[in-house]
DNA sequence: TCAATCTAGGATATCGAATGTCCATGATTG
DNA sequence: CAATCATGGACATTCGATATCCTAGATTGA
């Protein structure tokens, strides 16, 4: 029961573009730099995060990617679903149809109580994400990381941003 | 992101053995031809609730497992945790660590901000969890399920428990 | 006592998803 | 016009989920 590693890079290639200057981009290969991850694969993740809208990006020397939306617009939730896609965390089988004491004939109005039980943990899951957005991440940071650390990286994205 | 399909074949035998009369038991190959799954594997997800100590089991024709408890003294996370694990939907492989600007002499004394964001909802999600019992889950069946599918599943399982 | 049946658990095979690489294409910039 | 970019398809690799099979030791019932 794992999420991609790619939404954990998703997620902080946000954060870092949540405090990029209006109307600048960070390129696949700059942020693929700053975070130590593989670049090709990176691309894929932020490929998500474009078509789900959640990016805007331009083509080009100086092009790549910058939030679409201000960090207070966009949630934990969204960016996770753009890479990780919508599927919960359990498959129902339906496994009671195959009870032998089952008639063949009888419909199921609802779907299986097991998995009514387990998707509503699934919803308290999504709602907790959803209830957090990049701005409550960016807030936090500035409390969590030492502020030449915060400075020094700014400055590096910046010398790298289209 | 998913939940092994033990973790439903689990529920699913829990639920079974929780109208089990006090003293008898049911075994792998009678769980395994009622839900219709291959009997070999789901051995190996009831030795998981074996070990985690939600049901009692005895060797021997006409031996088996019974739950170990009241049916409203185990939640579903328990069941879940001891066929699935442990470990969260989120693993944070401290990427923060790759920032080229980080001083390699900086120690930080926090998990990282999105980790610890990202396991907020798993804590909701376990939270849920832990939050219906096994006897929940009898009372909802009670409503579903047609009380003579009830009366026959049950006849079934008496013909072949220990 | 003995044969049948059970759980426990180790060894191994298969399959699909996660992970990662490579390349072609078309757009954009300087 | 050359360099750089996002996009996306094809492909290779790795790893866990999904099984299957077999042995060992315990228990039951005849």
């Amino acid at each position: 029961m794992n999420l991609k590693n790619q939404v954990e890079w998703a997620l902080h290639c946000c954060s870092v573009m949540a405090s990029l200057p209006e109307g600048r981009y960070l390129s696949t290969r700059s942020l693929s730099e700053f975070h130590g991850v593989p670049k090709e694969y990176l691309g894929k993740a932020l490929q998500g995060l474009s078509k789900a809208g959640l990016v805007h990006t331009t083509l080009g020397p100086s092009g790549g990617y910058r939030l679409a939306r201000p960090a207070q617009a966009i949630t934990f939730l969204e960016v996770v679903e753009a890479v990780e896609g919508r599927k919960s965390t359990f498959q129902c089988s339906e496994i009671r149809a195959n009870n032998p004491c089952r008639p063949k004939s009888l419909c199921d109005d609802k779907p299986c109580a097991v998995a009514r039980i387990m998707w509503r943990a699934d919803e308290a899951w999504r709602q907790t994400l959803a209830a957090v957005t990049l701005a409550d991440l960016q807030e936090t940071l500035q409390e969590d990381v030492p502020a030449d650390l915060l400075k020094r990286s700014f400055d590096w994205l910046m010398e790298r941003a289209g």
